[in-house]
Order: C-alpha cells, then structure tokens, then sequence
DNA sequence: ATCATAATCTGAACAACGCTAAAATGGCAC
DNA sequence: GTGCCATTTTAGCGTTGTTCAGATTATGAT
C-alpha cells in the first residue's frame, strides 16, 4: 500500500522521513478524514519521534501543504485521463463527470485542498498546482465559447462543478434525491444530471 | 454587542447561560473563524467554568449545532429580505447575490454550516432549518421552469451558487479576477457575472 | 584517514484543548 | 423550613502542536 522504495529506517537517521511522513499523512487523512489526522500519529507511522516533523516541515500546515499539493496532483491525473473530443460540450461533461469522482473516490484529499486554515496558501507552488490541475478546464471551456470572457466563463463553470462535488460529498445529494447512495449518485443520477440539467454541457441534442 | 436582555450572572446560577454561550460561540467565530472557536474559550467569555458548557450542550459539538441552526436561520432572513417580481430568472439571480453576500459577510457561520464534523446532522432541527433556509430559492427556480425536473433544477442552480459562494470566499475570485477585494467582488464583478455569463439568471434580454 | 561541521532525530517540557465525574451550590416546590 | 434537583465548580485524564537542548549520524574538506 505504502510507497516500498523507501529505504526504510535504518538506523539513527531514517534516509527518506519527508516523503515517509507525507505518505502517512495522505494515509491517515484517507482513513479518518482530514480531522483525523494528527502531527503525532504521522510521527508515530512513520516510526520515528514527536519532533522528528518539525524539521521538515516546520508545522503541521507545512505536511498538510505537501499532501494538498499531491492532491492537485492527483486531481489534474484525473482530469488529464478525460479522452478529448470535437464536441467541447461533450468534454465539458466528462471532466465535470471526473471532478466529482475525484472528489467523492477521494473526499480527505479534496477538502483538505479547500482547507485555508489547513494549507499554507502563501506557497507558490500552491497557486501553480491550483492553475496546472484545472488548465484542462479552461481550455475546454474556450474552446466550447471562445466569444466569452475567459475568466468570466471558467469562474463560473468551475463554481458550477465545485458547488455539485462540495454539496455531494456533504450528502446533500442524498438528502434531495432521496437516500442515494455516493456510489449510486456518481455512477447513475450524475451523469444523467450533467446530460439534461446542467446548461453547460453544450448543445441538448442528446 | 451582545444580547442586552440576559440577566448577566447574577450567583452561582448563571440564568441564562446556554444563550449567553450560543452568543459568545458566534461572536468567537465571526471574530476568529470557525477554527479559532473552543469551547473554554466560550466559557471563558460567559463568565463561566470549564465544565459548565458540556451540561447545557454535551459536547462542543452540540453547541456548535446551535450556532449552525442559527445561521441558517439568518441565511434564510436574507433570502426571504430578496424582493420579488413576476420574472423568476431576475429573482434568481438577486438569490443567488444574497446567498452570496451572506456567506462573504458572515464566513464563519457559513464555513460552520457546512462543516460536518462540527455540526450533528442527525438533530432533525438540521435538515428543517436547511430545507427552510432553502425554500426562496425552490420555489424560484420551479417558478423559473415548471416543466423541469424540480429536484434537478434545484440542485443544479444551488451548486452553482454555492460553489460561487465556495470559492469567492476561498480567495480564488482573487486569484482569477487579479487581486480583486471581496467587497469589489460582491459590489461590482458578482452582479455583472451573474447578470450576463450566469446561465440561470434567465432572458438574456438586459 | 581524520576531523569539523551540518543535517537529522530524540526526548522532555509547556500550554492548550475536549471530555468526565465527584463535589458544591442554590433555586424551587412542597 | 426542608429536601429535591438542576446547575455550576473543581480536579483530573489523555490528547494535541510547538519548542529546544542534546544526542547521533552523514558529509565534505584536508
């Protein structure tokens, strides 16, 4: 389950802490969600002292940025597996479609990336991982409207996107249609929802 | 500041102690956030001992529940505050400016009301005050299109509002508008946005 | 090869937190 | 008045993040 190209811990000195510790980080936050993670409980997975962390990354913010940098990671994977077509309508549909999976595959990853209090924003690197994980978003949203203001446009449809994975995840989705389960919304009403409801899925020709 | 009819501690018994906690919790998070919230913290500011809170509520998490309920509350006000007129999508969009503004005005109780892990979801109070809160903008949008499905309609435009609300309120307008304050965002882009790339505002006849 | 320096990790300490349970207090019905 | 009972206090337990002096090991220059 871990990564095994970790040399382990040897001795005295582990030989790979930083990347040991933002693996069991990412870990936990799999398992007990976001609030379940604690500073001390990564130390403690990865074998190694209470203030061993504080080195590497000064606060327990400093782990949470490296885990909601991966996750922005994972997320533009995610979006880049979306097969481009002609049609950006189309497209537009299926990286919605892949949004919310991720989201609701990975639910500790995603809030944690909308976490403020959590996430040192201040990072560079957190404004790059942010534009590289939804440039397929813009792209696709130009290329499906390419008279609209840019900014305008992709604020709006990301707000749509990001709105429908947020309620989901809080299980509002069950709460309209009726005790659906995440897997069953994802898998079934979703899709069925992006196709006829939501207004930007290009043309309603389907 | 506070509520002036509470008969403040007189003795030992306090009087009106689970109020004067309520307001001391909302006070500490519209100051502080959500995250700088405790709950000796709120003792502490109802002039009161550590122990007095848990008797009152359990746990912090049953007074933090109150709060939540009262946002709710105070949400559904500032919908109900919208005008209304014979066309929907123009109501709709004036919702949607209002559900904005709220959240952008009062973050920590809105940050709170969406935060499961500090809210009990189970107390029925929550989905009532959810569903009340929530009305304006049901019956808009059936006004809107009676034809449609009401529960995909209504699902659809609160994502999108409440992923505007999301993220406006994570900064992320800033980051894609240039570094625009969230008071220029709600006073001057967010009604420009909503009455022209907004799909959900109606005619687009203005 | 030796050795100084830098990097890394330990372990204890501190303040703050939520929660629990036993004791203290005082209002209120009778 | 008197006794009951809701309310509040107090003390304690286990947890957390952060800091820091010191122990240990790696590294690079000579």
């Amino acid at each position: 389950m871990e990564n095994p190209d970790i040399p382990a811990k040897s001795g005295y000195h582990h030989g790979n802490l930083k990347v040991a510790l933002i693996d069991a980080a990412d870990a936990i936050i799999r398992e007990k969600g976001v609030e379940g993670f604690s500073l001390r409980e990564a130390a403690r997975r990865a074998g190694v002292s209470i203030g061993a962390p504080a080195h590497h990354f000064g606060s327990a913010t400093g782990l949470l940025t490296e885990v909601a940098l991966l996750g922005y990671d994972s997320l533009g994977a995610a979006l880049n597996a979306v097969t481009t077509s002609d049609d950006a309508g189309n497209d537009l549909q299926r990286l919605a479609l892949a949004y919310v999976r991720f989201a609701l595959a990975y639910p500790g990853r995603f809030r944690l990336m909308f976490r403020p209090d959590l996430v040192n924003r201040d990072d560079p690197r957190y404004a790059e991982a942010s534009r590289q994980a939804l440039s397929d978003f813009a792209n696709t949203c130009m290329r499906r409207d390419p008279t609209a203001d840019p900014m305008a446009q992709i604020f709006i449809v990301w707000s749509s996107i990001h709105g429908i994975a947020s309620l989901a995840l809080d299980g509002k989705a069950k709460y309209l249609f009726d005790g659906v389960t995440a897997d069953d919304f994802a898998a079934e009403i979703l899709p069925k929802l992006l196709a006829t409801a939501w207004p930007f899925g290009g043309n309603e020709t389907d």
